[in-house]
DNA sequence: CCGTACATAACAAACGTTTGGCATGTACGC
DNA sequence: GCGTACATGCCAAACGTTTGTTATGTACGG
């Protein structure tokens, strides 16, 4: 009807920037409508302009989230199969300060997300998405012979495991878990894997 | 000293019962005084008796948690070396809904402990304590030949990661992932584990 | 009495949300 | 082309509620 005179998507994705600077830095638990709109310079009249209310504040982070970590500035997989299954792996890893903040705020929003059903069927079917997606490389592997033939939704859940599990060591003690480390860890679970019979 | 009418430690400990079961229902985020006070069938005046604040709430909570880890009615390990490893593991991981509420509290601690710079040490002494248990049984597992010789601290990384992942995971997927699939990718992790090389 | 145990109630601060208003743009009859 | 009509962008302020904390009062065993 009447196009906006400021770019309203533009704007909103403004808006989501200031949330996810926030939650990087007070996680949930201090993720307040003025909280954002200080961060934004601005009033809570603009953040509610563009978002309801707290809790589609809440679900657009976490649609964020999962974006993201789909479309992270990524190495590209260098093959298909085992290799890409690395590189997956490596993309969802804290291996930068971008990718701690991502991971931080993922580790962060189980709280929430686990007391609230609607976000914590949200959650869960992400978490679904995110296995399908592994579960493809897994299988690439198994035809090419780099993984043996075992269940590849069970190998799927093993690897999520072992990652989402190496995140939260990783954010508790960056200094024990550098890149170079938490990549070695990955080789090393990976080689593990690939030894496993059928 | 102490006329105490009513054992002070006695009332004390149903207040962290209270806290309890407040954060196994609605989560860290959800944690207030007057809901303790609700749980607890009492006033707010009563919790702060025991408790100066709000703060010392949560310190005692993630203290209760890491005690409860340690003191669970925990499987007697069977055998030292591997076995007395998948007691451990088996120990952390969501199998009976006692052992499910107090993971989801533990990983709903994860916001506030990422944000919080005193409760961040102190959560990274008890992963770091954690890890310690889990190394002692790799070690005796790798004399007894069980395990590969590789360094044991990081297999324990690797054991913890994967437990820890898993635990995320099944909380977020309770009908996907029940006590005896939980059970069985455990094995298979060390499955994989006690054959890869040296 | 005195100190502990707790209820009651008040408090300021912070919270999410709503409202009124002032701009500033587009749409359109004329 | 111009003025009315209306939608949008945003602020400032206020709403009522909930928060953590504190002060005051009552009951009672020693």
């Amino acid at each position: 009807m009447s196009p906006a005179r400021t770019d309203h998507d533009s704007r909103r994705q403004d808006v989501s920037e200031a949330v996810w600077q926030v939650l990087a830095e007070h996680g949930f638990g201090g993720l307040t409508m003025r909280a954002v709109a200080a961060a934004l310079g601005s009033s809570t009249g603009l953040v509610t302009h563009y978002f309801a209310g707290k809790r589609e504040l809440i679900a657009h982070a976490l649609d964020i989230l999962e974006e993201r970590t789909a479309h992270r500035p990524r190495r590209a997989a260098p093959a298909p199969g085992l290799a890409a299954l690395r590189t997956q792996m490596l993309n969802i890893l804290p291996l930068t300060p971008a990718a701690a903040a991502m991971n931080r705020i993922w580790v962060g929003s189980w709280d929430v997300a686990l007391s609230d059903p609607d976000l914590f069927a949200a959650q869960s079917l992400r978490y679904e998405r995110i296995r399908a997606g592994l579960r493809t490389s897994i299988e690439e592997a198994q035809q090419l012979g780099e993984i043996p033939d075992v269940d590849p939704g069970r190998l799927a859940t093993m690897v999520l495991s072992f990652t989402h599990g190496l995140v939260v060591q990783a954010l508790f003690d960056p200094e024990r878990l550098p890149a170079a480390t938490q990549t070695r860890l990955v080789d090393d679970f990976l080689a593990a894997l690939t030894r496993e019979t059928a």
